[in-house]
RNA sequence: GGUUGCGUAGCUCAGCUGGAUAGAGCAUCUGCCUUCUAAGCAGACGGUCCUAGGUUCGAGUCCUAGCGCGAUCACCA
């Protein structure tokens, strides 16, 4: 038992018979001591003061007597307001620390009974390459996962690819009518960036259109509709679904062209995917399951042909589930993705990682998921983030102010091997050594930067001046794991079971409590799917460790049992640095 | 307009679900590499926690109202 939890029991027990009342363990409040104050763990007392009838000095003096008398622990107490702080012993924190060390599987929570949870992260549209703001999504949705994992679940990962629609007919009738046959390899362009070329394309000559129209006295409106190339987009979308032939070659081609470049950059960003589901098969189920929505009455038909879900009573609008045209909606095809994944996989959760301006769909599909009475509705989670935006407000693909994924991980692994080379850290090394490091060395970087961030709030990055290699980042974090490995390196054989702790000083109490807060955080932030959470932890970690290491002898300590103990206690800080890292998808080199 | 999220140092962000004198990093300035990796450490500077009420022993945190910023309310995905 951790001895938080025995102090807590010990002081409602005090306190019900010092007082004669009836305070439960759960609602004795216990922190750290602030570093600022003589003692490890403190109790707030004001909660007290009705039973005992005291003031908080007298009330804390009483409890804090009783405590050092009969808990071992504590050697001592002093009461500062309401606060009444308690020393433990040095042998305890000693026991502490090897209590965790010696625990393998602290740290990897173990649940009597697993849910099993997808995470769905990613799901680009196939018409253009990634930007930054996919690289916030697959980092979040990577480091859910891993969180849930750890929490004790079972986790598939996985992605709808969003393989048909009206965006894709763009990028194919403009592929089309201005691309003369050009591939990726004609042009040596990667398949998405060349694909994202003509859907650009494509949108350049339908607003020409449109303005044409416009000035031929249409509305905004009626030009969007009446646009020949938006007609022809949708003649090649109806014939899509239909299985025309050329469409559907030209539309595998175009696609293939897309996987191959989003896999690149999937593999640059290291994250994965356990199982893929595919639009293109899933809005069938999605149009069959509208039709039993139909009889079952949850949906109604229009007088024009069209579908939709009545709303209003719950404070929602009038939803569109079928278009006239018989064609599917966003909705349709995630009301099929979502029945054939608890199909597949029974979940009892599932945790979409979908920005912010999305909110209202789920609130819609996971609705709508209920009226066709799915159980696993219940389950369904929609992992809402803010955009990224840049200092001068959003990125917009028509100003040319989108950052480029792949151009952003390129920069950031180019600026970590010039920091490297400019200090000379690798001399000695292989090219290919050198070239992993910086490349593990960029990539903590620019994720630590974007998961540090609650996901929730929106996040600001300047392109100008490049992610920080210093301070409050991934590099240092990263940093102080490959210190302790150069220690553990340097003296590979100790026995820490046998480590008499003589002495603990502040710092090393701080890290020893550290240590000891991992699996409250590791829950806290599965609890509210929350990476933020373990990426401050590590960073709190790591700075404490960094002062630790600036001002205590660890290798050079003279005395062999204090040595030990230090060298224990780096070995475990690293440990925990290590496994928060990984969680969050950053891999740890053994040198930089 | 309705709904929803956010508002903390010049900038980027924390703040453990209500506790002690609100914390980091960046930027600026000052020290520290002849002991374990200086991508570091120590220090200085920097705050009306958007505003006004309320709840309580105690509010950056909870409630109400207002202000500001964003998102959303499509036969786009």
């Amino acid at each position: 038992m951790s001895i938080e939890l025995s102090l807590s029991q010990k002081i409602s027990e005090t306190v019900n018979r010092l007082y004669n009342t009836n305070v439960e363990a759960s609602d004795v409040q216990i922190q750290n001591t602030l570093p600022e104050f003589k003692g490890d763990l403190t109790c707030v007392v004001f909660p007290f003061l009705r039973f005992s009838k005291k003031n908080p000095v007298q009330t804390g003096e009483e409890i804090g007597t009783l405590i050092v008398d009969e808990m071992e622990e504590f050697t001592g107490f002093n009461v500062i307001k309401g606060f009444l702080n308690l020393e433990l012993s040095v042998a305890n924190w000693g026991e502490i620390l090897n209590s965790i060390a010696s625990n393998e599987s602290y740290g990897s929570i173990k649940l009597d009974v697993p849910k099993t949870i997808m995470v769905e992260y990613s799901s680009p549209n196939t018409n253009k390459p990634l930007h930054l703001g996919h690289i916030r999504n697959n980092f979040l949705g990577y480091a859910v996962a891993e969180i849930l994992k750890s929490n004790g679940n079972k986790v598939y990962k996985t992605q709808i690819i969003n393989d048909r629609g009206i965006h894709i007919c763009k990028s194919m009738i403009s592929w089309q009518k201005f691309g003369n046959g050009a591939t990726p390899e004609s042009e040596g362009l990667k398949g998405d960036h060349l694909v994202g070329k003509y859907y650009v394309e494509f949108d350049k000559h339908y607003k020409a259109e449109m303005a044409d129209l416009i000035e031929k006295g249409l509305t905004k409106d009626e030009a969007m509709q009446e646009a020949p190339l938006f007609k022809e987009a949708q003649v090649m979308l109806k014939k899509w679904e239909d299985g025309d032939k050329e469409v559907t070659t030209l539309w595998r081609k175009m696609n293939q062209w897309v996987y191959d470049g989003f896999k690149t950059t999937y593999e640059a960003m290291g994250v994965d995917f356990d199982q893929l589901y595919y639009e293109s098969n899933t809005y069938l189920l999605g149009k069959k399951v509208v039709d039993e929505g139909l009889e079952k009455g949850v949906f109604y038909r229009r007088e024009d042909g069209s579908v939709w879900c009545d709303l209003t009573a719950d404070g929602l609008d009038e939803k569109l589930v079928l278009r006239k045209d018989g064609t599917a909606v966003y909705m349709t095809q995630d009301i099929g993705t979502a029945i054939e994944r608890d199909n597949d996989f029974k979940i009892d959760g599932m945790i979409y990682t979908v920005g912010n301006e999305q909110e209202y769909h789920f609130k819609v599909l996971f609705l709508i998921l209920k009226k066709l009475g799915y159980d696993f509705h219940e389950g369904l989670f929609h992992l809402s983030y803010g955009m990224v935006e840049l200092p001068s407000g959003k990125m917009k693909t028509r100003e040319g102010t989108v950052v480029d994924a792949d151009d952003l991980i390129k920069n950031m692994v180019e600026t970590a091997t010039k920091a490297t080379e400019e200090k000379g850290k690798l001399e000695g090394y292989t090219e290919e050594e050198k070239v992993e490091i910086n490349r593990m060395v960029g990539m903590a970087a620019l994720k630590y930067f974007l998961l540090r961030v609650d996901p929730k709030k929106g996040m600001v990055f300047n392109p100008e001046e490049s992610i920080d290699f210093n301070g409050n980042t991934g590099p240092f974090i990263l940093f102080n794991c490959v210190r302790i490995k150069s220690l553990i390196r340097k003296n590979n054989s100790f026995d820490f079971e046998g480590v008499v702790v003589l002495e603990v000083s502040e710092k090393e109490k701080a890290l020893i409590s550290k240590l000891n807060d991992y699996e409250k955080v590791l829950e806290q932030a599965g609890e509210n799917y929350n990476p933020a959470l373990i990426a401050n932890y590590s960073y709190e970690l790591a700075k404490e460790y960094s002062q630790f290491y600036a001002s205590h002898y660890i290798l050079n300590e003279g005395n062999e049992d204090l040595r030990n103990f230090r060298l224990n206690l780096s070995n475990q800080v690293g440990r925990f640095l290590e496994k928060a890292l990984n969680i969050l998808g950053i891999e740890v080199p053994e040198r930089m």
